[in-house]
RNA sequence: GGGCGGUUAGCUCAGUUGGUAGAGCAACCCAUUUACACUGGGAAGGUCAGAGGUUCAAGUCCUCUACCGCCCACCA
């Protein structure tokens, strides 16, 4: 091939389609014009002013690392329907930004600070942790934006959040002081999963249950002790107090009420009283708990029935802070020992059985918890208050309701609507269990808690109060309270902004399946709260994605794609499309390297699909441009090309409309590959070889029609090389792509 | 223990409201410079996990069973 056979055809055509080279270029393109903002598509008359808002916020990565195909998924999902509403000329908000996330980010620094300085955060202090940490974040953060621009990602960068920036900041200690106000935070002496390998509380869904194999162990506190029990952690009953019972077990009934006191337990007296409680089984064990109210849960919650004292014996370290000498500072697992043997001496010991337990550890350090008695902060998610103003269905402006009630309304009537539905249940069921949140953790990286200390004076604010001696609290807040504002702190809140008042509530929260609880849930209860409305109409939940093999990637597996690699070897837009066929809401899907590849090849053939349609009709008159307003005679042939192109067009936007991004995605490609290149311009070969020059001319208007269609609707789904095709197929007034209109409206 | 999802071609998965099964990859045959070998054409491959039911009609709706996966609870 040389120039001469194709004189009219851009040089770029006559190579195979380079990515690597293409994407640089063209989102450098984009972000220099301005199109990812919306004010800049006003001013530039892209967008009318009075259009219909189309707002995503960002799911904000956390700055602990890099990103990987999970984020990729993620980024092409939003892009494609951020793309398609601004071409449909929507009014369209994409914000970006990143996540401090807590607890990870600072264990991540910590761990690395241990390996190559054997150093930890106590050596290092408070000041220089978080500044270490900080720097961490900023190196993460900015290796994650330019991986978001990699994939292509068309997110308004003017308007970038971070969840521990100024702004932010502000709209979390405003929203601290205000539901303190409101009776909805407290600070309260209470139960906590407390994590003694990251020194930290942390919420009940960072726990992780592992199953071990363990001892049930069956004894009496004494001999002349009248019930036995069983347990599998006989360190934990020197701090007992009761022993609970079924109200309705004959066997325990004349014990009901007394007290028996135990002179020596190990060398700690108890009293312990004998009560009745319905959650306890009668058919599990001896039919008779010890009750531990310090060290579990469960007894916990029947102390507080039963108004039973609490004493702690098990410290933060995880070892006896009572008893002898025998047990008095030593490992509860070494204390169990010495208990049961203690136990097997005095012939109290009744039984010895293996059981399979579940263990809780916590989800970042994998530290096993020990639930202890703490003062902490907490949210009060069972506490009437009144809502000012409500858009609630089902809650009236004014009205007393619960944050565990908004969560459930809004769902429930359908102003959030889950994608795919029957994580609905799910949704239901977490929230009907969901107990008081513990907000506060022990670490140094986050929003510190915005309450002083001086004397036995308490403030609470968005400053430091005026005056000498005010000591802040030492904890931080759970990182989901800054991320449960993220629909409106991004936008502004606490301010009055106008992005508030014209983008919320968001339209559509993207994101994983595994973060429903996390996240999910706690937006909608922070936005009802706000503001009395929803953060969102629609979740769209996606899937995880998984290695050819089916096992989740991790670098420690070695099975890990780099989105970024991907983008350079195959391109972005062959990633893109790879993730989005085939893979359905809700679902875990495999990306192998196969079939990106594939996808690779899509893009090339759209790149010679162009070379032969420009050099095809090259030569011929066409009385006018693409776009409909004026056209030759077409023939009856070519005009069935054209129906079946808007039959095909409406399938599209309808399946776009509808989240069908998989199907949306599949029908183009088989329109382009199977129907576009192997028959319409296998086809056509014939007409501009032996055709009329009528049916030239009709056939010439129709290809360029169908290419450049084709083209815009393919946009959303590979922006670089449509981007870069259209270069070569626009009409001289013509925008750019990102910024053409869609077929339809 | 409670809940949710899956089971469709060798492999990975689609299949929107019920209308006699589809794609990619792999494998098979043919074509060899054709806009594109990052190609074209062709053929092969499935009693849609099993059983029952509703219906003129079921991969799709209902009931049950089996197996796989996930989530929640945490029996102390």
């Amino acid at each position: 091939m040389n120039e001469k056979e194709f004189p009219q055809i851009d040089e770029r055509l006559l190579k195979p389609y380079n990515p690597a080279e293409t994407e640089g270029r063209i989102y450098a393109i984009w972000e220099e014009i301005g199109f990812f903002n919306p004010d800049i598509c006003i001013e530039k008359g892209v967008t009318k002013e009075d259009a219909k808002p189309f707002t995503i916020i960002m799911p904000p990565p956390n700055v602990t690392g890099v990103l990987h195909m999970g984020h990729a998924l993620m980024l092409t999902l939003e892009d494609i329907m951020i793309r398609y509403h601004r071409m449909k000329g929507d009014r369209t908000l994409w914000i970006p930004g990143t996540d401090h996330a807590a607890i990870a980010t600072q264990s991540k620094v910590e761990k690395e600070i241990q390996k190559k300085e054997g150093k930890s955060r106590h050596d290092l202090g408070r000041e220089e942790l978080l500044r270490r940490v900080r720097e961490f974040a900023q190196e993460s953060h900015d290796t994650i934006t330019s991986q978001v621009r990699a994939i292509g990602s068309s997110c308004d960068w003017s308007r970038e959040a971070f969840t521990l920036d100024e702004t932010r900041t502000k709209a979390v200690y405003t929203m601290f002081k205000k539901m303190h106000e409101d009776g909805l935070i407290y600070r309260g002496h209470r139960i906590v999963n407390w994590d003694p390998k990251g020194q930290t509380t942390i919420a009940d869904d960072e726990i992780v249950y592992e199953e071990r194999k363990s001892k049930l162990y069956t004894f009496k506190y004494s001999h002349d002790f009248p019930i036995s029990i069983s347990t599998t952690r006989p360190e934990t009953k020197i701090g007992d107090t009761a022993v609970a019972v079924h109200p309705d077990d004959p066997r325990y009934k004349e014990y009901i009420g007394k007290t028996y006191g135990v002179r020596d337990f190990c060398g700690v007296p108890l009293e312990i009283k004998i009560i009745a409680d319905e959650s306890v089984e009668k058919d599990f064990g001896t039919g008779a708990l010890g009750v531990t109210p310090s060290h579990s849960m469960i007894d916990w919650e029947i102390a507080d029935r039963h108004d039973l004292p609490r004493p702690q014996v098990i410290n933060e370290y995880a070892k006896m802070m009572i008893g002898d000498e025998r047990i008095l500072g030593k490992k509860t697992t070494d204390a169990r020992e010495i208990i049961v043997e203690w136990l097997r001496s005095e012939g109290l010991l009744e039984k010895e059985e293996e059981a399979n337990q579940n263990i809780s550890t916590a989800e970042r350090t994998g530290g096993i918890i020990e639930p202890l008695p703490k003062l902490q902060w907490f949210i009060d998610v069972n506490k009437s208050f009144t809502l000012p103003h409500s858009e609630i269905k089902g809650i009236e402006s004014g009205s007393q309701t619960t944050l565990k009630e908004i969560m459930k309304k809004v769902v429930e009537n359908g102003q959030t609507a889950i994608i795919p539905e029957h994580f609905n249940k799910t949704y239901f069921h977490w929230i009907e269990n969901l107990r008081d949140w513990c907000i506060s953790r022990q670490i140094w990286y986050g929003h510190r808690i915005p309450v002083w200390y001086k004397d036995k004076e308490i403030h609470v604010g968005v400053e430091t109060p005026e005056g000498e001696g005010w000591i802040q609290d030492e904890d931080t807040l759970d990182t989901w309270f800054s991320s449960g504002l993220w629909t409106f702190s991004t936008l502004g809140w606490p301010e009055k902004t106008k992005d508030l008042e014209i983008y919320h509530p968001t339209n559509v929260l993207q994101t994983g399946y595994d973060i429903l609880f996390f996240w999910v849930a706690r937006m909608v209860l922070m936005t009802g709260y706000a503001l009395g409305t929803v953060p969102f109409h629609t979740v769209y939940l996606s899937g995880l994605v998984r290695d050819a093999k089916g096992q989740k990637m991790s670098k420690s597996l070695g099975n890990a794609l780099d989105p970024v690699e991907i983008a350079q070897k195959y391109g972005a837009d062959a990633g893109r499309i790879a993730l989005i066929i085939g893979n359905t809401p809700g679902t875990d899907m495999r990306i192998s390297e196969d079939k990106i590849k594939g996808y690779k090849h899509f893009a090339n053939k759209l790149w010679n699909i162009t070379r032969f349609v420009l050099s095809s009709i090259d030569g011929i008159e066409i009385p006018a441009s693409a776009d409909g307003s004026q056209k030759p005679k077409i023939t009856d042939k070519d005009q069935k090309l054209i129906d079946r192109l808007e039959e095909l067009t409406k399938e599209i936007t309808g399946d776009i409309e509808e989240f069908r991004f998989h199907l949306a995605g599949e029908k183009l490609y088989h329109y382009s590959w199977s129907e576009f290149a192997d028959i319409i311009l296998e086809e056509s070969k014939e007409v501009f070889k032996t055709g009329t020059e009528e049916e030239k001319t009709s056939r010439a208007w129709t290809l360029k029609k169908i290419l450049k269609t084709n083209i815009i609707m393919l946009h959303p789904f590979m922006p670089f090389v449509t981007e870069e095709i259209w270069s070569m197929i626009k009409n001289e007034n013509d925008n750019l792509l990102i910024a053409t209109k869609w077929p339809t409206q």
